[in-house]
DNA sequence: GACCAGGCACATC
DNA sequence: GATGTGCATGGT
């Protein structure tokens, strides 16, 4: 895949990024359990949705593994109404945590052992799990150097000219990737700091006139997408 | 009321 | 292989 932009310049639009946002802390959550169960419910909804079902689930003690597994449906459907889509997501949540159980007995510590690149087709075979969950799961939860794209990412890089064509997740991926030094710390501030872009500016409709990135050579505001 | 939010699987052509 | 659709709550 062909980038059109340098090295640096991948370089130059995170410093943009932190200089105008500053750090981040992602991911929100208490616990590798509590990003990943987030990471499944945030699936095309607003965060802050997100946290009521996550308050619920932990007002509810259900923030591990072996209690949601014992969980009815209909319960937890109830509890994690607030984050949208409760019936497909207590379906997918359910999903992970049999795969969990079965394959690591519901320990985080029993992924350690395992290649990033397995563990990623693993968790992509569990129906519910996507591309960009799995890699949420893999970098905010587990610390692996995978560089997240959402549907922020891809509208930054149409909008601001970052790639000639091809814009698919893996591509996407890879030129943030082959352009960046593997660092599980850049990745996830970045990811965090595009998304912070996405919510400030890159909208469906855009809101270009203080956009930090609106100093980079090639960029052209506001159109695309 | 319309639009949007840190996707994904599945049906259909 | 590409494109369309269902899933759902809550804030702006």
């Amino acid at each position: 895949m062909k980038g059109i932009m340098s090295k640096t310049d991948v370089e130059k639009i995170y410093d943009l990024l932190y200089e105008h946002f500053g750090p981040q802390g992602w991911w929100p959550g208490d616990s590798p359990f509590e990003i990943i169960v987030g990471a499944i419910l945030t699936q095309n909804t607003n965060w802050d949705n997100v946290k009521k079902a996550i308050n619920n689930l932990e007002q509810a003690q259900l923030l591990n593994p072996h209690s949601i597994h014992k969980c009815p449906r209909e319960k937890l459907a109830e509890l994690i109404r607030p984050a949208g889509y409760f019936n497909i997501k207590t379906k997918r949540l359910k999903n992970f945590i049999d795969w969990f159980i079965e394959n690591y007995q519901g320990q985080i510590e029993n992924f350690e052992t395992v290649n990033t690149s397995i563990l990623r087709e693993e968790l992509l075979g569990v129906n519910g799990i996507g591309a960009e969950t799995a890699d949420s799961i893999l970098l905010y939860a587990l610390n692996r150097p995978v560089f997240v794209i959402d549907t922020y990412t891809a509208r930054m890089a149409v909008r601001h000219q970052l790639l000639e064509y091809e814009i698919d997740y893996h591509t996407l991926q890879e030129f943030f990737q082959s352009n960046l030094p593997e660092d599980v710390q850049l990745f996830n501030e970045y990811h965090a700091l595009i998304v912070r872009l996405g919510k400030d500016y890159c909208k469906p409709k855009p809101k270009c006139e203080k956009c930090p990135l609106n100093e980079l050579p090639h960029q052209i505001a506001g159109f695309g997408n």
